[in-house]
DNA sequence: ACACTTAGTGTCAATTGAACACTTCAAAAC
DNA sequence: GTTTTGAAGTGTTCAATTGACACTAAGTGT
């Protein structure tokens, strides 16, 4: 019996709808001036150690409530930071270690933010992709700033939160491969060149134009828009759309780019 | 400064290892008689209530320590169940539904094997391929019992046990297509034909002899042993074995089937 | 020796992949 | 207003891979 008083007070010292162990961080793509890139934010330190705090980035995250599941949660913290919702938010890897928390700077921050600042955390980590036009940081609470940052140039982050990125960044090139995902990257109306672009760096290697737009247009993701580009100072280049009709459907072959090295088997 | 006390009270008298508030499951295949089996386990209740404990099976699965992280937990009750280690064991998905333990035979389960059986649980599900000629069932703490049930005669199990089950199918499914990872359900040596029902068994479909043959080896990941079947009775097979050295050091392309509908981008 | 069963093998047509260069269109520069 | 500039847009050819397809080989059992 004994573990039903403990489990109660429990309950209400440390918070009644929080659970303390686990949370969910968001590793937000977006893909802006040919680059591609993350939605970090910097720390808010309640009780201020400013010098600690100093360009410390992390990504977007919380401990999830008692009351939302995983996807919930990871959606919660998205549109807090975002103001968007209905957004490609897709679960990638949990992560555990309890070494995660031992930097000397994440654990200020726990013990001025935290009632159980020891607790052994694990953290879903979901991917989101993003059209970064959308996007207007809300002036929230668990962020003082939020920057897009080139994934190149990503500083050291929070807890393990470079692991965390570049996990992301792997299960995005995979993903990438299999299914058409990288154009909720893009603005609705986007060009032929826009896409290449984007599958480029995402893959960071180059394609070939003519076979890419040949594949791409038999697919059937993309439709073509009678519009086109106004005011350039070159050929005005033809807007597309992505059919996420269709795809969500199921009614339309995925798009699978090969890998390095890869061969395709079976009949 | 209440959460320290709290927390103290709460370390000390719950568990001083166990975190109460994340698992681990592994969803363990194996493949033997031409099907592609679990490995379930029929629950131990501790202080019987046997009625409601009567034929329920359950994944293997034990909460996370907090000396460990969710590999090494995994692994821990992978080698608590079947005494085998170095086994091919993989991350798949978190699964946090606050609802996922409302059942009732779930519930009473908890009552009498937990000390804080009213909370949020988040599992981390592993699954795990093994040759299951090599599986000792231990006769361990936690389960009296475990089977090899098809994956086609699941019953009911407990918790969201079905879901993470379909979720470890789907993702073995998709893993399979991608890299070679199904030798792991085989013994060391194995014939064409075994790979090839392993494989038609996964994927649902029937794939041609002799495109199989010549796919597979030109993919390099086996080895023709100079070795072949004794005492059937009909042509011996030649034995095969699997590469694992060339393809852990990335030495080799993948084994990439091809998809249902799906087609190849890019130069 | 014959029946039975599974192993093992090759070719051809169709599809897909990869490499490759010139013309078109608009604005800007002159 | 002619020319320059820069990105868009377009087909073909050859090589490699896929997928369909049917018979012979090598053992055991009768």
């Amino acid at each position: 019996m004994g573990y039903f008083a403990v489990n109660s007070i429990y309950r209400m010292s440390v918070s009644p709808s929080l659970n303390p162990h686990v949370s969910v961080d968001c590793v937000i793509f977006g893909f802006s001036k040919e680059t591609l890139r993350l939605l970090l934010i910097k720390r808010t330190v309640p009780n201020a150690v400013t010098e600690l705090d100093d360009s410390y980035y992390a990504l977007p995250g919380d401990l999830v409530s008692d009351n939302e599941n995983l996807d919930e949660a990871a959606a919660r913290v998205l549109k807090e930071l975002t103001g968007l919702s209905g957004i490609f938010l897709q679960q990638f890897q949990a992560f555990g270690d309890p070494l995660r928390i031992t930097k000397a700077k994440d654990r200020a921050w726990l013990k001025g933010v935290r009632q159980d600042p020891d607790a052994r955390v694990i953290t879903v980590a979901y991917m989101a992709l993003i059209d970064s036009n959308k996007v207007q940081i809300q002036p929230g609470s668990f962020s003082k700033e939020a920057v897009w940052l080139p994934i190149a140039e990503i500083p050291e982050l929070a807890f393990d939160h470079n692991d965390i990125s570049e996990g992301a960044l792997m299960a995005l090139r995979e993903k990438v491969q299999i299914q058409p995902i990288a154009f909720e990257l893009l603005p609705e109306k986007f060009t032929m060149s826009d896409l290449q672009t984007l599958y480029e760096t995402i893959l960071e290697r180059d394609l070939d134009k003519r076979n890419f737009r040949r594949k791409m247009l038999n697919s059937g993701v993309i439709t073509a828009l009678p519009e086109k580009q106004h005011g350039v100072s070159n050929k005005p280049a033809r807007y597309y759309v992505f059919n996420r009709n269709l795809v969500e459907n199921g009614h339309l072959g995925f798009v699978n780019l090969k890998m390095e090295g890869s061969f395709t088997l079976f009949s």
